[in-house]
RNA sequence: GGGCCCGUAGCUCAGCCCGGUAGAGCGCCCGGCUGAUAACCGGGUGGUCGGGGGUUCAAAUCCCCCCGGGCCCA
């Protein structure tokens, strides 16, 4: 191995512009699909398509491409041949508004007159191009490997004849229904928008207003209606009633108005009416029949059908005693309950308002007016003047707006084409079923959705989307649907330019049935359509078949969880209809990506962050290891922080690789030769831990990817690297490698270093690709003549025979050993560089006892003391009082209700129950009725000890450290200081590592005695060949220093060459 | 209004499935280390485990209700 990194400034901006290019320049993502197309192993992952509704990237968006490309390197990395063509969805509202915007449209009927249809989806298609391209570009920035020169695409013709095919697929199972349905629209895009498209609310102010209906034949009695949508009254056709609502007559004035009783003193109040007599009480079924009159009834045209029907109905569903007057105007034409329920009486469907929400001519008095404002005002301009308005008011409300242009909808009855999805609804579930979901929880609220489901409507009045395939004939009214671009030429004689609109809609069928000519319904799809069929139509089919054929089913798909809803259920809808099975087999779900205080990232509530700057100010992996830490179906809290901190852990992930590098370069360490097995009966305990730990480590990663639980994976990475490498062994492998011989010893630890980082390279691959790459490139591949990149890798599996759990725990007691034996040095004011002749362990834990005493050693060295013994807990015994802490879980269960009087006992007489316990192993008593029964398993005995042991207690054990300091030590003291100022002036002056020099130390008689005593160590320690006493030379370099309150002054000069002796 | 998820230290989060003395990292304060050191090590600080109720000898963990946030629906 050559030191390629220690003299690099780290910066990982400049690694991964580094790795960047050459991945470019080597191409190395057709290396990698190149070697895992060799592979039989297959993958087929599905790629949830982003919208391309604009250049740049969300922070979930990237967040999601990472999840993703994690899973697909890490499965090209274990062998797989891996499908990862990526997609965009690019048809649908959104963009044509973007692109009615631009080109200044304010109204639907201008793209038809003004601009031209065939302009429009050109404009349409271009945007979506040029934000797939910018797209692309980002998600390459993020080091994502997928397919990017052959993504499919929504808008392209062969994946719109494959919906074609889907259409037709529907048609042939009778599930595709043209049928009249009270929808959500909205009048400036003049669309019907489905149930999931209403998302959006505002709080908006309009009417509320009471309104009397004179009860037919009842001089001066009327119904009490309310209703903040006016203009719904013209196509009023019955009054809903609650059946088991008490209803009253109340005398107001000179005249007579029926309501629900709980709403009378609310009404009379917001109507400001103080006197009023409630004369009758009767229930709401009493009401059923009643006939009424409308009071515009003859201002309005269409009144004349729908006066037949005006009298109270039951509809429980519709009425609630917490609003209104309890009986609610009912137009079926404008409302869901109403539609239904005028279905179930055979009222006829009448809906006022045209495709502009101005109202028709058959609202007679009212056509042409806009719905929600000058409809509204003329109506009860009328109602007033007839007398017929009770009360009026306005009222703030949440109020459906539309999702892109934000105008108010309306709910109008239309004809529509649907899909039955209801009627497939048990094949949908018994599908789903064997759906395998992370985390479990979701697949609960998708059987959940599934349960409820409803039919599909599925046809949009717009252009930029795929046509619906259907056509019908102009004379006799027969339909045609068309399944495939060569059905459409064989029946129509010829093939469109392209398959959009307009140039669809010119090719006219001849019927069949009439001879007659059929045009296409103007209609296109609703986008949820196009990605719902991706699982084929992204590989052709069923022009082209072999593909799906041999990759079926989708082995797994990643979104987020509001994808439950959409895209998995859309997807499977399409699979059970298409297929008669479910597409895939598998789903992660992720969270949403929210910002630091966990609400949603907006432009406009300021807190967005954008993609550009986030990859202009973090370099990508830290990026990349970041997100993919966070719980993955969990909301991601954005946090810059938090992403700096995991930033600097990258530093000391880097100090591992120039460690490395370093010292194995300058020993010209080669991993082909000097192998583990070459030194195996050199491996001292420490690397035997690290061989096991490693081992362990790829074992618990690999699971957790299995089970894609990659922020587990993540954990993991960092767990081992930082902790378990960088602060545990490379600290006690320092000194091994210090020594210029090539000894055994050293190599062991070099090839286990090797040994260890060298998997994790491969398992970190697939989480920071790109520093991953570049040490990679600088340090092993060389070494190891590997192939051409770290991605060609392959991960190892763990190596179980090299797991060591024993020697692990010991390791991990040994830790704690360490630790607790500093914190009582330093409760004792002992520095570190002072050793202290003596530790003791006392434990009665076998595990701890064997820590000690096969990790000593290593213990000895992290601590700097002299020796360690281990001693039974009672051989501490020359102290004072005993507390006694109750061991919960083994009272508990024993004496269940009568516990907490054995807690009381334990505190009150702790002293005298230790005593008993380590004395006869045993305590009896009787304490408040209760037989207590004592052993040691169940208590933990707590003591303090004598002024010159500094005492800590770890869990299982006692570390006491003897503070008593020889003469010996202090002047080993005295030693360590002068080599740790020595080091540093080393550093200061300049010198390398591997330089040799001559020391002058001036200082008092006990110093020097030290120096004197400690010669050997503190030349091997600083390299130096002599030590002189006395004032330094001129030409050396020099500093003054104080230790312990006396001054020193130490000069040191570069010596020319290595001794000689 | 319904379904699902989340709420644990100042911050970010583990722990909850399967009940047993509340954890990590960061921050802050004090001290140390220094031949991978824009690092690192030790100590201290800090918590009504969102609130309330229930089950249990024992609840962050199981059950119920409520509050706040998120997603999806109505």
């Amino acid at each position: 191995m050559r030191d390629a990194l220690s003299n690099e400034r780290y910066d990982q901006f400049s690694v991964e512009e580094w790795v960047k290019e050459f991945w470019e320049e080597r191409n190395v993502y057709r290396l990698v699909k190149e070697k895992a197309s060799r592979s039989a192993k297959k993958l087929y992952f599905l790629d949830g398509p982003p919208y391309t509704s604009a250049p740049s990237i969300h922070v979930g968006t990237a967040w999601n491409k990472i999840i993703k490309d994690v899973i697909l390197r890490y499965y090209r990395m274990m062998g797989f041949n891996v499908w990862d063509r990526p997609g965009f969805d690019t048809h649908g509202l959104p963009i044509e508004v973007m692109i009615e915007k631009s080109l200044g449209i304010k109204e639907k009927g201008e793209i038809t007159d003004r601009v031209g249809i065939d302009r429009f989806v050109e404009e349409c298609k271009r945007f979506a191009e040029r934000n797939l391209r910018e797209q692309t570009k980002r998600f390459k920035e993020l080091g994502v490997f997928m397919d990017w020169d052959n993504p499919y695409v929504t808008f392209k013709d062969e994946y719109i004849e494959s919906g074609w095919w889907l259409f037709k697929k529907a048609w042939e199972k009778g599930l595709l229904d043209e049928d009249v349905y009270v929808v959500h629209w909205c009048p400036r895009c003049q669309t019907t928008l489905a149930d999931y498209e209403v998302s959006e609310y505002r709080d908006l102010e309009d009417p509320s207003i009471y309104v009397k209906f004179p009860v037919k034949g009842r001089k001066g009695e009327s119904l009490l209606i309310w209703t903040t949508t006016p203009w719904t009254l013209p196509a009023n056709a019955f009054v809903m009633a609650h059946p088991d609502l008490t209803y009253v007559r109340v005398r107001v004035g000179g005249e007579v108005l029926i309501l629900a009783k709980a709403r009378v003193e609310e009404v009379m109040r917001e109507a400001g009416v103080k006197e009023y007599e409630i004369l009758e009480e009767m229930p709401g079924r009493e009401l059923e029949g009643l006939e009424y009159l409308h009071p515009l009834e003859d201002l309005v045209d269409a009144q004349r059908i729908l006066a037949r029907y005006h009298r109270v109905v039951m509809a429980p569903e519709a009425v609630t005693p917490h609003e209104g007057t309890g009986l609610v105007h009912s137009a079926p034409g404008h409302g869901d309950v109403d539609f239904e329920i005028g279905k179930r009486l055979g009222v006829p469907v009448i809906s006022l308002v045209g495709d502009d929400g101005r109202m028709l001519p058959e609202a007679g008095r009212y056509a042409g007016l806009y719905f929600r404002t000058e409809a509204n005002e003329a109506i009860i301009r009328d109602l007033r003047e007839r007398g017929a308005l009770f009360h009026e008011g306005r009222v703030v409300h949440r109020y459906p707006v539309c999702w892109r242009c934000k105008t108010p909808l309306l709910l109008r009855a239309t004809k529509q084409w649907v899909i039955r999805v209801s009627k497939i609804r048990d094949e949908l579930i018994r599908n789903a079923e064997t759906i395998e979901w992370v985390p479990r929880w979701a697949k609960e609220r998708f059987m959940h959705l599934l349960r409820n489901v409803r039919d599909w409507v599925i046809s949009r009045q717009r252009f930029w989307g795929i046509p619906l395939p259907i056509w019908v004939c102009e004379r006799c009214g027969y339909r045609v649907v068309i399944g495939s671009l060569d059905e459409l030429e064989k029946l129509g004689g010829r093939r469109p330019r392209e398959l959009h609109r307009p140039w669809v809609d010119e090719v006219t069928l001849r019927c069949p049935k009439c001879g007659g000519v059929m045009r296409r319904v103007p209609d296109v799809a609703d986008v949820w359509f196009d990605s719902g069929i991706a699982f084929y139509a992204s590989l052709g089919y069923p022009k082209r078949r072999d593909l799906w054929e041999r990759l079926k089913p989708v082995d797994f798909i990643v979104e987020g969880h509001d994808q439950i809803r959409g895209w998995f259920f859309s997807l499977l809808r399409s699979g059970v209809i298409g297929f008669g099975e479910a597409p895939y087999r598998r789903v992660l779900v992720h969270g949403f990506a929210l910002d630091e205080q966990g609400r949603e990232m907006h432009k406009s509530l300021g807190n967005y962050i954008d993609f550009d700057d986030l990859i202009k100010r973090i370099p990508r992996d830290v990026v990349r290891l970041w997100t993919t830490s966070n719980t993955v179906w969990e909301d991601l809290r954005f946090s810059w922080r938090e992403m700096e901190r995991m930033w600097r852990d990258f530093t000391v992930i880097w100090n591992v690789f120039t460690f490395m590098s370093m010292y194995m370069g300058l020993d010209a360490y080669d991993p082909t030769r000097h192998t583990l097995e070459r030194y195996a009966k050199h491996l001292r305990v420490e690397d035997k831990w690290l061989l096991s730990r490693v081992n362990n480590f790829l074992r618990k990663y690999h699971k957790a990817m299995a089970s894609l639980l990659i922020h587990e994976a993540a954990r993991l990475l960092r767990e081992f690297i930082i902790n378990d490498v960088s602060r545990w062994y490379l600290r006690l492998v320092r000194r091994r490698v210090w020594t210029d011989e090539e000894t055994p010893d050293k190599m062991a630890a070099y090839a286990t270093l090797y040994y260890a980082i060298r998997r994790w390279l491969a398992a970190a691959a697939p989480f920071i690709p790109f520093l991953t790459e570049y040490v990679y490139q600088k340090l092993f591949r060389e070494a190891e003549e590997g192939p051409e990149s770290v991605h060609l890798l392959d991960i190892p599996e763990a190596d179980i025979t090299l797991i060591d759990e024993r020697l692990e725990e010991l390791m991990g007691k040994a830790r704690e050993i360490v630790e607790a034996a500093r914190a009582a040095r330093m409760k004792a004011g002992l520095k570190i560089r002072r050793p202290v002749s003596r530790i003791i362990v006392a434990t009665s834990s076998p595990l701890v006892r064997d820590a000690a005493r096969e990790l000593g050693e290593l213990i000895l060295e992290e601590v700097n003391a002299k020796s360690i013994e281990v001693l039974r807990p009672e051989a501490l015994e020359r102290v004072r009082v005993y507390r006694v802490e109750p061991n919960y879980r083994e009272i508990g269960p024993l004496y269940k209700r009568d516990s907490p009087k054995v807690y009381e006992l334990l505190r009150e007489r702790g002293e005298e129950v230790a005593r008993a316990l380590m004395e006869k192993g045993r305590f009896e008593a009787e304490y408040k009725g209760v037989r207590v029964v004592l052993e040691p398993r169940h208590v933990k005995v707590v003591a303090e000890y004598p002024e010159w042991l500094s005492v800590e207690e770890g869990d299982d054990f006692i570390v006491a450290v003897d503070t008593r300091v020889t003469e010996e030590e202090i002047l080993e003291g005295l030693a360590r200081e002068v080599v740790r100022r020595i080091q540093f002036m080393r550093k200061e002056a300049g010198l390398s590592v591997t330089d040799y020099i001559e020391v002058w130390v001036d200082c008092d008689d006990e110093m020097g005695r030290a120096i004197g005593e400690k010669e050997d160590y503190i030349k091997s320690e600083t390299r130096a060949i002599r030590i002189h006493r006395g004032e330094p030379p001129s030409n050396a370099y020099s500093r003054e220093w104080e230790v312990d309150g006396r001054r020193l002054r130490i000069g040191i000069v570069k010596a020319g060459k290595s001794p000689t002796t």
